[in-house]
DNA sequence: TGTTTATACGGAACGTAGATCCGCTTGTCA
DNA sequence: TGACAAGCGGATCTACGTTCCGTATAAACA
């Protein structure tokens, strides 16, 4: 939705044309910030992240303004791409294997969103717009992997998509890191308790 | 463990005679530290603090070698106050409500909590014990309050303390600076719940 | 291919905050 | 009251976010 091909402006808005140097930059900032949010925390300092760029901090922030800025847009990525698996999940397996292995997924990226927690619920316009866009992206790819359980009569549909949301991103955020297996075993007793009934919903 | 003077151990203790000033000065910086913290957040600088103070930043740094600890301090100070409040609400008010009190109390102390939730998950060693330090001083305040109105029949005995400890502070936590009064609304639910077949546990 | 220019780049420099250091002050004890 | 350890304060060092600006270059044009 945002890589706008360099020549399709032929008549009104001319004013795009991003330099192909500038697009890969902003990339590789993104790559790079990433990982490194993830090895040292979302603390890691600017230049950090500019250095293992290869480019100068005021690369850095002449894309992302703020600090924040760069760590938002990092976070937007990370769900766009755990969305992006609810859907390749749901095209390669069946509807209640495709739930549980996103529910996996889901809760992987909720464990590297622990730093961020706090910032969540700071002032900083910049994460302001991140709780409206986890949940309208999140919500509607878990319906339809829901939708599609519920078609197939593995799981009942009394339980709100976001409401699970909510109570499996709680039990992520609440363990260590250490917390894989608890995590794979409460996300499988939560699929059970979908599954517990699903004869006489339909 | 370190400073062992040689001629202060006239026989075993006499390692004591804190200056009145630096007594003094310690405690108005713990208290000048949890209006500010409450008033700017965690994120106040300590020369901020130590201004307020009336004191230099080499003062607050020499009690508090880092500003996590000081934040720890902070933060041990009001456990201690919330769990004294439990023992006054409890001699000066029926179990019951003394219960509802308590609670509401906790639910204050949870919601200035909000910016220490990262830190908490952080391994900032200044931090550690503090986990440990919540538990073994609220469970067994609220098990005194549970006992109490579970003696008189109020309540019934079958919930864990430690349980409900979570419980609630994860509702007190997971709200806005506004969430009052739906964390009274929330918080009299669970004492209803708790009220709820307490006749039969006698 | 050569020229022009809007874009983008890098890193020096600035302001602020945590943490340290050390010469000066003061409470305490005899 | 005098001596001195305990305590004080703020200048100073370091690190990080952010800004600025002279230089480099991708892209448009000839």
């Amino acid at each position: 939705m945002r890589g706008n091909s360099v020549k399709e402006q032929t008549e009104k808005a001319a004013k795009k044309t991003v330099r192909a140097d500038a697009q890969r930059n902003e990339n590789t900032i993104l790559e790079v910030a990433k990982s490194l949010f993830s090895k040292y925390g979302v603390d890691v300092p600017v230049r950090k992240i500019a250095t293992e760029s290869g480019v100068g901090v005021g690369t850095v922030y002449r894309r992302f303004p703020k600090r924040s800025d760069l760590v938002a847009a990092v976070f937007r990525r990370e769900v766009d791409a755990c969305v992006r698996y609810a859907e390749t999940v749901q095209q390669n397996h069946q509807p209640g294997e495709a739930l549980t292995l996103w529910f996996i997924r889901y809760t992987e990226f909720i464990a590297t969103k622990r730093g961020l927690a706090a910032a969540l619920h700071s002032k900083d316009p910049a994460f302001a717009s991140l709780p409206i866009y986890f949940r309208s992206n999140f919500e509607p790819a878990l319906k339809a992997l829901l939708d599609a359980a519920a078609k197939s009569g593995e799981i009942r549909t009394d339980i709100a998509p976001y409401d699970l949301l909510r109570a499996i991103g709680g039990l992520a955020m609440a363990n260590g890191d250490d917390g894989t297996e608890y995590e794979h075993s409460m996300v499988k007793l939560m699929i059970d308790g979908l599954r517990f009934g699903a004869d006489q919903t339909r």
